[in-house]
DNA sequence: TTTTTTTCCTGACAGC
DNA sequence: TGCTGTCAGGAAAAAA
């Protein structure tokens, strides 16, 4: 389940190995994967286009061809592997054929990642699938009186908060369980009474953790064969997410849920408010 | 308006 | 062995 920082990874790990080619052709074999064109101008919009920059915004990969960005949403278990020949696989949805001789195939075996096609524009937020994105986690703007204001009026807990990309970009279900661990805060605490000094934590936290995470390649929590670039080390990080005990204060560490999300936590460092 | 629930998908796994 | 049922999860859509 990709969340920043492995899409930050595959992105990192793609430029190396496709900046500068181009598409030759595109098959796609699932169409529900394409979300906002039909399938024959999203084919024929691509083919001759090159990749020139990647970037991203939250959890969503951005290619930059020479008249189109190409957005990507992996969800769970999008991947993309690069071949030396067009491989059959019922996992294996849409593949792009690069001049290079290599096929870069997109493989998601729930099929819940999408793609987006958009001619170029200046400001990639008038891109109608980033109106419920926010800033991404790493933006300057983001700073705990930012994160203070967006929450305090919310009746929401805080793991939905800290879930919801239209506040801050990029945070999925495992690193919302870690910033909470590293804030001292229980996810179910209410969103409206957390201090300014609690969010400039969460906040601190946040980056800290996920760029942390982003230099050791991401977190691998249920090893598939391993993908393009998204064999991460972070696990072994972890300090609550996929833990039975607390690397701390070595009480158990307790599992439930919140926001209809698995969600680990410690009940004795972690403060309910 | 805001919050909660359902939906999309398939593989893994439990229980019979 | 083979069947049925449940679970996981990001985000959009639907319902409350």
């Amino acid at each position: 389940m990709p969340e920043a920082p492995e899409v930050q990874t595959v992105l990192s790990t793609l430029e190396t190995q496709i900046k500068n080619v181009s598409i030759e052709d595109v098959l796609i074999y699932y169409p529900k994967i394409i979300d906002n064109v039909e399938v024959e101008t999203f084919k024929n919009q691509l083919i001759g286009q090159t990749f020139h920059s990647f970037n991203r915004l939250g959890k969503y990969l951005i290619f930059g061809l020479d008249d189109y960005d190409l957005v990507v949403h992996l969800r769970m278990e999008g991947k993309f592997y690069l071949y030396n020949m067009l491989c059959e696989n019922k996992h294996i949805h849409i593949v792009f054929k690069l001049n290079s001789g290599t096929y870069m195939s997109y493989h998601d075996t729930r099929k819940f990642g999408r793609m987006y096609l958009y001619p170029k524009k200046e400001d990639i937020h008038a891109y109608p699938c980033f109106k419920n994105v926010g800033y991404d986690y790493m933006d300057e703007r983001v700073n705990g009186m930012y994160f203070y204001t967006c929450v305090h009026s919310l009746k929401r807990n805080l793991k939905s908060c800290l879930l919801d990309q239209s506040i801050m970009a990029g945070v999925g279900n495992i690193y919302a369980d870690e910033i909470c661990f590293a804030s001292g805060l229980d996810p179910r605490s209410r969103a409206s009474k957390l201090s300014k000094k609690d969010c400039e934590k969460i906040v601190f936290q946040t980056k800290r953790i996920l760029q942390g995470a982003t230099r050791f390649g991401g977190t691998t929590i249920r090893s598939y064969t391993s993908s393009l670039g998204v064999t991460g080390r972070f696990q072994l990080y972890l300090n609550v997410h996929d833990q039975t005990q607390c690397k701390v204060c070595h009480h158990a560490i307790k599992k439930l849920t919140v926001s209809q999300r698995g969600t680990y936590l410690c009940p004795n460092c972690q403060k309910r408010k």
